[in-house]
DNA sequence: CGTTACCTGAAA
DNA sequence: TTTCAGGTAACG
């Protein structure tokens, strides 16, 4: 469920709440043991047990716990996980797979219901993340360096922009709300895009997960933040789950369609397949057409 | 490369 | 009852 900018509303709701806390137990709920990918609670209540919060950092929809220890808790909240900060004596919430107690009794509570978060124990961040593309809202996120990775690939843009490897951070929301700003089609090629529509992919880009920071993350269905309260981004998406309605630019009716199995919205005036190369039609027949013989 | 599996509840 | 879901890893 979370994406980029989800993930940064939680770090940064999650900061001042953790730094300086210090952690005196964790463990894990009976039948969320997946969640550890094979490690016990035992061994990492151990390893935690003691240790001060210093910063909480994000890499992607990753997001990292550093601790004086000189360790990181590693989290990926997948589709439906939460972490929510909970004082003392505060009631039980269902679906509540582990639970960090920090000093005067608080909670860090991880709360997924469908299982699918992992939460990793390292000495480096890096050690718990797969390979990941350029941090989208950083300087690194160039022109080139999108294009670096789209060129040559035959696969749907939209599909291309969901691989983190890609990009990091982009998920579902994101990837349709920056294709439709972008007035490209979700399934054109990655690697046809011509250079001014790289420039306005990238600009785009940018632009949809600032917005979703600047407005505490979308709330579409299970979303919440760290106190439970759900973002506003949904509603300002031009796009998304917007299925059959007018799109706000040309009034033509948002289609939805499915790319590299996944749900895709977009407007097919504003988003239209593009052209192909017109040799046939060309303005003047007579000189071009046996001047040039390629593609 | 696209498809399937992993889980579980809400909505259709 | 069936379909769907802000994600990814493991398939074929």
């Amino acid at each position: 469920m979370p994406e980029l900018p989800e993930v940064e509303t939680v770090r940064r709701q999650l900061e001042p709440l953790l730094v300086g806390r210090q952690i005196l137990g964790f463990r894990v709920m009976p039948g969320a043991e997946r969640l550890l990918r094979g490690r016990s609670d035992t061994s990492i209540d151990a390893q935690l047990n003691g240790a001060v919060f210093t910063t909480v950092t994000r890499r992607g929809k990753y997001l990292g716990l550093n601790l004086d220890s000189e360790q990181v808790v590693v989290v990926h909240l997948r589709m439906t996980g939460s972490l929510r900060f909970r004082a003392r004596d505060y009631e039980e919430e269902s679906f509540t797979r582990a639970i960090f107690t920090l000093d005067a009794g608080d909670q860090l509570r991880f709360v997924d219901v469908r299982k699918f978060g992992t939460i990793d124990l390292v000495d480096q961040m890096d050690d718990a993340l797969p390979e990941l593309g350029p941090e989208p809202l950083s300087d690194e996120f160039t022109t080139e360096a999108l294009w670096q990775e789209l060129r040559g690939r035959q696969q749907p843009i939209k599909s291309a922009l969901l691989d983190q490897r890609n990009v990091a951070g982009i998920g579902n929301i994101y990837a349709d709300e920056a294709l439709f700003l972008s007035h490209l089609n979700p399934e054109a090629p990655a690697g046809s895009l011509r250079p001014a529509e790289r420039r306005l992919l990238r600009q785009s880009i940018r632009q949809v997960l600032e917005d979703g920071v600047a407005h505490g993350g979308a709330s579409f269905r299970d979303y919440t933040d760290v106190d439970g309260s759900e973002g506003e981004q949904q509603y300002f998406v031009r796009v998304f789950r917007r299925t059959d309605e007018p799109c706000d630019d040309c009034g033509a009716i948002i289609r939805r369609i499915i790319v590299g199995g996944r749900a895709t919205h977009f407007c097919p005036k504003c988003q239209p397949v593009r052209q192909r190369g017109r040799l046939v039609k060309s303005t003047r027949p007579s000189r071009s057409a046996g001047a040039r013989s390629t593609l």
